[in-house]
RNA sequence: GGCGCCAUCGUCUAACGGUUAGGACAUAUGCUUCUCAAGCAUAGAAUCGGAGUUCGAUUCUCCGUGGCGCUGCCA
């Protein structure tokens, strides 16, 4: 990579909400092309909305990129903290005459915003203050009662980016009228300070969500007035709800923290992965995701969020766990035999709990133990005799499975033997081979909860 | 309303301009089986519409249509 400057890439969220799905997507596809070129991945918390912006969210969205495990390089840069850059950059632009203060209320800015709906023309301000004595001075007039903002002075041009993912975009900069990049001196607006915080940071690509296509343009005129050099832009696709609009809150299910007590982080970031990019397998490991990444392959089209197919990534990656890590995510004080037979069968962490049996006593109705049409009696002898087999038998698959079979052609019926018998166990209708139930509870319990059963009937 | 992005099975998607339009998830059925799960097998299921370019369009161009996004003194 020499000859080249060092790629670095960025992950910039405003702590006004738990970190959600798509931003955990956008995080991934930006780790994964600063691993894939030797770059970096920094992280910057947009919180220069005060009123909106808590600690509280800002922590959330960096345990959520914890447990995901991508790590970002260097420090946390904060907007907040940077007022001073956005000071300086804006008087910088205010004396070269690109910027200027602009006091049209509110109200005025409504109505020809309203205006210009009804006669069909692109919304936008085209300032007269522009054109006033008052452009080029620094400071606003103090005129009290008087509301200053300050805005970019735009001309009639074309503005033409190279999107890495959808190739070329262009947008006429006169629709975008004089748009606001400050409500002061310190009080920088969403573009403005994006930009001055990227030029800075020295990202050299802005990957981002599709939202942001039409924030571009905004963002390159300011890049101009600056005299700054342009990043590379690329724009993904969205996440998309079944309804196919913009994953958001009312759909719920959306932050990435809810998904921690159910899904494996590896789960999560394969499903994510491979929602809006097409790697050479189903199931892949983030570093195989690495050595295959191409920024330019990423798809353009939105992807609804599949839970199901969520469901069995999270169930096929459960399925290779060892159970001593299980054992741990899940705070199950059980045997790895116990593990091994929840690990088989799950496809989300909590749903481990409909094995309660497995380290509990199971409760159930006498009725459940009936295999089939077979009467109480019946199913108390089988039970005794399987008894018999589990007191007599070593514990190893084999030798209870041989005792069984032998006793399952003796009474002529298997279902007989194994029904009860597993119903005695696990107190379930459905549930594992009740050898396999056995084995995990060990023959002490097991041998209770036969007795126990029979005693029911 | 303005601007922009997008368009293959229900969902995620594959297909140098030439394939019986492929795979995965989901669904259904079967095998296995005491019941589940897993596994295996099988089945149904798609190129938004119209022009154009071409010997030949899922693929290229244009026009529609639809979906979505943005349209703040939010980010």
């Amino acid at each position: 990579m020499f000859g080249r400057k060092k790629i670095k890439v960025r992950l910039a969220p405003s702590p006004t909400g738990y970190m959600h799905v798509g931003t955990a997507q956008s995080a991934l596809y930006n780790w994964l092309f600063a691993k894939k070129n030797g770059g970096e991945f920094l992280f910057r918390i947009e919180d220069t909305d005060i009123e909106r912006s808590t600690k509280e969210y800002e922590q959330s969205i960096l345990e959520a990129l914890e447990w995901l495990e991508l790590k970002w390089d260097g420090e946390v840069v904060h907007q907040s903290k940077r007022r001073i850059h956005y000071r300086r950059a804006l008087e910088k632009l205010i004396t070269n005459k690109k910027a200027f203060w602009c006091n049209h209320t509110k109200e005025e800015l409504e109505a020809e915003r309203k205006e210009e709906e009804e006669n069909k023309q692109p919304p936008r301000h085209i300032c007269s203050c522009k054109s006033s004595s008052a452009f080029g001075r620094h400071y606003p007039a103090s005129n009290p009662g008087q509301n200053f903002i300050l805005r970019l002075a735009v001309n009639e041009q074309k503005i033409t980016f190279n999107d890495v993912i959808r190739g070329p975009i262009e947008f006429e900069a006169s629709l975008l009228g004089d748009f606001s990049i400050a409500k002061s001196l310190d009080e920088p607006l969403y573009n403005f300070a994006v930009v001055v915080d990227d030029a800075e940071m020295g990202i050299t690509h802005a990957i981002r969500g599709e939202d942001h296509i039409s924030n571009t343009p905004k963002q390159i005129l300011i890049y101009e007035a600056l005299g700054l050099p342009l990043p590379i832009f690329a724009h993904l696709p969205l996440i998309l709800a079944p309804d196919r609009s913009k994953l958001s809150k009312r759909h719920g299910g959306m932050a990435v923290a809810d998904y921690k007590k159910d899904y494996l982080p590896e789960a999560l970031i394969n499903f994510l992965g491979g929602l809006s990019y097409t790697f050479s397998k189903e199931i892949i490991s983030r570093e195989e995701m690495v050595k295959e990444f191409d920024l330019t392959k990423v798809h353009k089209s939105g992807a609804v969020f599949d839970v199901k197919k969520l469901n069995w990534l999270n169930s096929q990656y459960i399925k290779k766990l060892p159970p001593k890590e299980f054992k741990n995510l899940t705070n199950l004080n059980i045997s790895d035999a116990a593990a091994a037979l929840i690990t088989e069968r799950l496809e989300r962490l909590m749903d481990a709990q409909e094995f309660s049996y497995l380290w509990s006593e199971p409760q159930y109705g006498k009725e459940l133990l009936k295999w089939k049409n077979s009467g109480f009696e019946q199913v108390k002898a089988s039970l005794s005799r399987s008894l018999e087999v589990l007191k007599a038998a070593e514990m190893s698959r084999e030798a209870i499975l041989a005792g069984l079979e032998k006793l399952s052609v003796e009474l002529g019926n298997k279902g007989l033997v194994f029904w009860p018998l597993r119903v005695a166990l696990s107190g379930k209708e459905k549930s594992p081979d009740p050898i396999d139930i056995a084995l995990a509870l060990g023959k002490q319990e097991t041998i209770k909860r036969i007795e126990k059963a029979i005693s029911l009937l």
